[in-house]
DNA sequence: TGCAAATTTCATTATTTTTTGAAATGAATG
DNA sequence: CATTCATTTCAAAAAATAATGAAATTTGCA
């Protein structure tokens, strides 16, 4: 087990306290998204620092390997909740939040659950098929399939457009 | 590993093939709100019966142990996904599924994310405690927590909101 | 170009989550 | 009220997911 960080941060300090409760917030609301908790941990780190961070300092101030480090990172750019900036004179690149929310949820919905739905809507072409062919077509089913039919296409409808809604 | 099912339905008919279709389907949704294969897969049987069915049923037809049964239905009864009805002359429970989404979805919001954006509501009290206690505050802390203040404020209230968009 | 630092990849390991199944409990029937 | 059938519980096993870390690759600089 590596010893506790003897970085910039003391102890305890009001910002140390501010940056845990920061990266515990995040480690929480990506799990309920279904993302892993370095994701969460990176973001909350982020969040809540005023520079931004090489994923050297990340990883180490987080006490994860620079393997999980780099994953989470690239898991945060794919979703478009952090940016990386240009320092003049360090090839390494920095990273800092992006605090907008609603285009973390946007690309959240776009790249998680979107293509659920499209899959679905495969899925109900190939019962509809399989419905139409069948001889004794029972009313039960189609009932059924009318009613998955709608909450796919209240889904595709609504979840894109719940992202207006969001004014972060 | 058990012999495949020899219960009523023939292997590959249209009607199994839709029973499977409608498993699959919703072990995927269920996988997104996070919840366990075992209770998509109960879910998607029961959307696609006609009759409503015993524990012992479910869990023979869909190959699975009584005690993912048991807890697979706990789960849907707690989201009020199902509903058990009651059949004369026989002592076991019969379930069907409710086929109102908005009520699982309710059920789902109202259950397992509430409580979190209840927890973020006392985690960021206590980010304010801080913050005040603090002496040299800083702009851009309060910044942040303002943010995430308001996050979790439209979070409280969208989400129950919501629901009631729902007409499925 | 060649080197060294930074980053990514990915097989292995660790952790977490889900399922199993047998024992305990509960419930209805005779 | 005893027996049997139905259901729940929960420790252990299995499966799924995430993290590690060392090797491979990429990148920027001299």
């Amino acid at each position: 087990m590596p010893p506790l960080n003897t970085d910039s941060f003391v102890k305890d300090s009001p910002d140390r306290l501010l940056e845990l409760e920061s990266i515990d917030f995040f480690v929480r609301l990506m799990g309920i998204l279904g993302l892993p908790r370095s994701v969460g941990e990176i973001y909350g780190l982020l969040y809540f620092s005023e520079i931004s961070l090489t994923m050297d300092v990340i990883a180490s101030r987080l006490e994860i390997s620079i393997g999980s480090a780099s994953q989470g990172l690239r898991t945060l750019k794919s979703l478009k909740a952090i940016r990386s900036t240009y320092v003049p004179g360090d090839r390494r690149d920095h990273y800092s939040a992006e605090t907008e929310f609603k285009r973390l949820f946007s690309s959240f919905i776009k790249d998680e659950i979107m293509p659920h739905l499209e899959s679905a809507k495969d899925r109900i072409h190939r019962m509809e098929k399989i419905l139409q062919q069948n001889k004794d077509n029972k009313d039960f089913h189609q009932i059924r399939l009318e009613k998955l039919k709608k909450l796919t296409k209240t889904g595709s409808r609504l979840l894109p457009a719940l992202t207006g809604l969001l004014k972060f």
